[in-house]
DNA sequence: TTTAGACTGGACTCCCCAGTCCATTCTTCT
DNA sequence: AGAAGAATGGACTGGGGAGTCCAGTCTAAA
């Protein structure tokens, strides 16, 4: 994706990405075309194009960056200070709310598909937004163990990288049922975890 | 989908439901045209219209169900015996190994993706896929609680839920990064979750 | 003001692929 | 055997959509 080298360049630019954005999380990847992102956009092929030289992957890849920046931008600013209860359940609430607004639509996971096996670019996006996100909940783990609300044998990475995937399951669910049960169950009960080890002995040690 | 009426005509359709489910797993459903599926099960187009006279939408909705089925007899007799810990953590390595041994392909959840929002009868396998699997989840629960292996107090159907959302979560994460840290994490945790709930007290009552 | 190059419009091409159609062969039943 | 219907082969069509091209306009710097 070259950068447009005028003002009014870059806001086209940006016009189309946005745009493409939109109309993806309407119409999910597998239904749209070019011309319905030029109709949003308002703009021409050739402009699409002039943009996005590597036609319509390039374009998708850029609108993948997009949306995997403004995942954890939404969770702010809850995510970034994970250092009380009240603020664990502060998060849990944004997320639950982010993704039920959302409802059916994650542009994310179908972009991957339709892209994904194609262009390693895309699969290097979805690794690194999970990294970013798993390191700031472990993060938050390790900060509640500074503060002594959970012992120190809590394995901050292996609770962080669970917490996670019941986040991803939750969510991919609730594209299939409608329902946003599962998605709060994981959170739920992954933090009561947390408290749990609060008060009882360490993590168990099993297997 | 009319069944076919000897038992020929049976064979094929079976055939062309099994080696679509191969071509969809091997290049996933954006890439996959009914010539590939043609080449594969050694059909014609006719047969396949024969057989699926709603078109590639019907066909794509049949192996849709036809992996559904896989999905659960895959993790048997696992999963319907959930009565001890070692039960538990040889459903795990089951569940492990089906998914690392499929690696980055998910023919449901791409499926989905593609038929989803057009056909409510995606949504509507899905569906029925989580339930009845979280329902064996929690009856697994329900057992131990019997055994009092652990409290009464653990609410089987919350935490079969988080778990599943962790599954989920795990495969998922698995076909973006290759690695099946998260899923293992999800399963570990999970289950740990329930083995401590048997020491301490009972499942946090919290919020 | 001129000019190079960025930006834009939109018609056009070309290919791919779902779906159609009909002629032919095989099954099954009486 | 022979008829009725199931099963099969494969050529053909039609439309949609990605990508091309070129002519025309705007921008910015000298």
């Amino acid at each position: 994706m070259p950068e447009a080298s005028t003002a009014k360049g870059r806001a086209t630019q940006a016009r189309i990405v946005e745009g493409a954005a939109e109309v993806l999380r309407e119409q999910g990847v597998a239904f749209t075309t070019l011309d319905d992102i030029r109709d949003r956009t308002r703009t021409s092929k050739s402009q699409l194009f002039h943009y996005f030289p590597g036609g319509k992957d390039e374009l998708l890849l850029a609108v993948a960056r997009f949306e995997a920046e403004r995942v954890l931008e939404d969770q702010q600013p809850h995510l970034d200070c994970l250092d009380s209860w009240e603020s664990w359940y502060r998060w849990r609430d944004a997320v639950v709310e982010r993704y039920e607004l959302q409802n059916d639509q994650c542009p994310l996971g179908s972009l991957f598909l339709q892209v994904g096996r194609s262009e390693p670019g895309a699969r290097a996006i979805a690794a690194e937004l999970m990294r970013q996100w798993q390191e700031r909940i472990a993060e938050g783990i390790r900060t509640l163990r500074a503060r002594e609300l959970i012992p120190a044998s809590v394995d901050a990475d292996r609770n962080a990288a669970a917490l996670l995937a019941g986040i991803q399951g939750g969510v991919s669910i609730m594209m299939s049922t409608g329902s946003s049960a599962h998605l709060k169950a994981a959170l739920d009960t992954g933090i009561d975890q947390l408290r749990h080890a609060a008060a009882g002995a360490g993590q168990a040690e099993v297997k």
